[in-house]
DNA sequence: CAGCTTTAATTGTCTGACAAATGAATTCTT
DNA sequence: AAGAATTCATTTGTCAGACAATTAAAGCTG
């Protein structure tokens, strides 16, 4: 942890990076815990609040946490999949809602990352992924269901496809891209007629990876994709037929 | 933006998410100004040090900037790709060097990915991008090439032929799985054989993108990822033959 | 009217203080 | 001596008030 900042840029700033940098490259190590905030302005020449600043940065990106108390101070966190799914969720969906994105994009990105873990699904998954598939299946095609809790569904299927490829990356890139797009995916699924289709696909696809037949389900992914897009379109310009 | 807190968590905490919901749900607009912190912070009844806290942390996650002066304060960031960027690579570096990720669940997913860019490169690439493909391997058959120029160059090259999907999604999902893993990627191609192998393979890989052969850039691709995890494999086992 | 100065607003930083939490040491009780 | 209660020291959380640095706008001056 280097302790002679620049000047120009603000002081909390450096400092976060300094601790940042810290972690990045092992110097400061998993659960090992950082100088009190008192040392660390001293370390640093600048006062508690500063230190503060940096460390609330630092916090914001999970990488520390903080405890009162005698033996409290600021720890290395370990990043888990959780945190990092928040993180890309968060990113994702300011990204969609600030219209940087349009929704076929990412509805592209989303299928073309599920398309990328069928093949491995198809190898590896579990019986509990399959069941899981099976069984948001049949709540999708209860009559009664409301459009919220159909696309809720729609998301537990996808992502126990996606984990059935046992890659925690995979699961955790497609967290953000199929949860950021959920309320607009809301917004298409309000016929009972686009629900038995998409119901249909994902009987396929779910027959296909229980087959282990990853071409099969490369298609069915693709007839949704094609689906779900033009649905999507026909949404955009209006016409609610 | 609500003004009541509820109690037990820390203040700052509260205020940022108080604030960063009005940002997600369209309450503060992009570019939009707020409050001014000693306005705010008589608006949630805290002192000013907690308000800057709570503004650091929101900075912290490229939500607003701030700004010195008479017009000056805190502003609603647009989020931008680049900046989106950072914050993947950022999290998938510390995914990997906290062994939360090991390198060939990393590398299943850098490459699966890059095979569902594959088919929309293959449509979409202009010019540039398979220019830039194709001068990143003339200079990787460069003989005196350091390992480290060399990997640059593998690393610009993906990102050439994901770019050429044409989504920027997709292009900051990669982001972070390439540049992540680029350091243990620098391990494995110290040997003038395997470099020639990838080399060949990116050829190829060119060759099928500018063909618009989707699929013979999807074999390639595979050989390539099978070529780099059985490299990896031999350099965890130390073998370096 | 152009250029300079002043001014007001705002963030950045500092100082010093107190409150709250929490584990550890200490004391008291049995 | 063992266990329970208490005190204590340490550390983060919060507050109040102040000054410095920056910046754009208003005002002044030639």
């Amino acid at each position: 942890m280097k302790t002679d900042l620049e000047a120009s840029r603000e002081l909390s700033v450096q400092i976060a990076e300094a601790i940042r940098d810290a972690i990045v490259n092992g110097t400061l190590m998993v659960d090992e815990r950082l100088p009190s905030e008192a040392e660390l302005s001293e370390k640093f020449n600048v006062s508690r609040p500063t230190v503060r600043e940096a460390l609330k940065r630092l916090a914001a990106q999970n990488l520390i946490r903080t405890q009162r108390g005698a033996t409290g101070g600021a720890f290395v966190n370990r990043l888990r999949f959780e945190d990092a799914y928040g993180q890309q969720i968060t990113t994702s969906t300011l990204l969609l809602s600030m219209n940087e994105v349009g929704f076929e994009t990412a509805c592209e990105a989303r299928y073309a990352l599920e398309r990328a873990c069928a093949p491995l699904s198809a190898k590896r998954r579990t019986r509990d992924h399959l069941a899981t598939m099976r069984a948001e299946i049949h709540r999708q095609s209860q009559p009664g269901l409301s459009d919220e809790a159909f696309c809720a569904s729609d998301v537990a299927f996808h992502r126990a496809l996606v984990d059935g490829a046992g890659n925690p990356v995979l699961s955790y890139q497609l967290a953000g891209a199929i949860e950021a797009i959920e309320p607009l995916m809301n917004m298409i699924t309000f016929s009972a007629r686009s629900r038995e289709q998409i119901v249909a696909l994902h009987t396929e696809i779910a027959d296909a990876i229980e087959a282990g037949n990853s071409g099969q389900a490369d298609r069915a992914l693709q007839s949704l994709s094609t689906y779900t897009v033009a649905l999507a379109r026909d949404v955009a310009a209006g016409k609610r037929g």
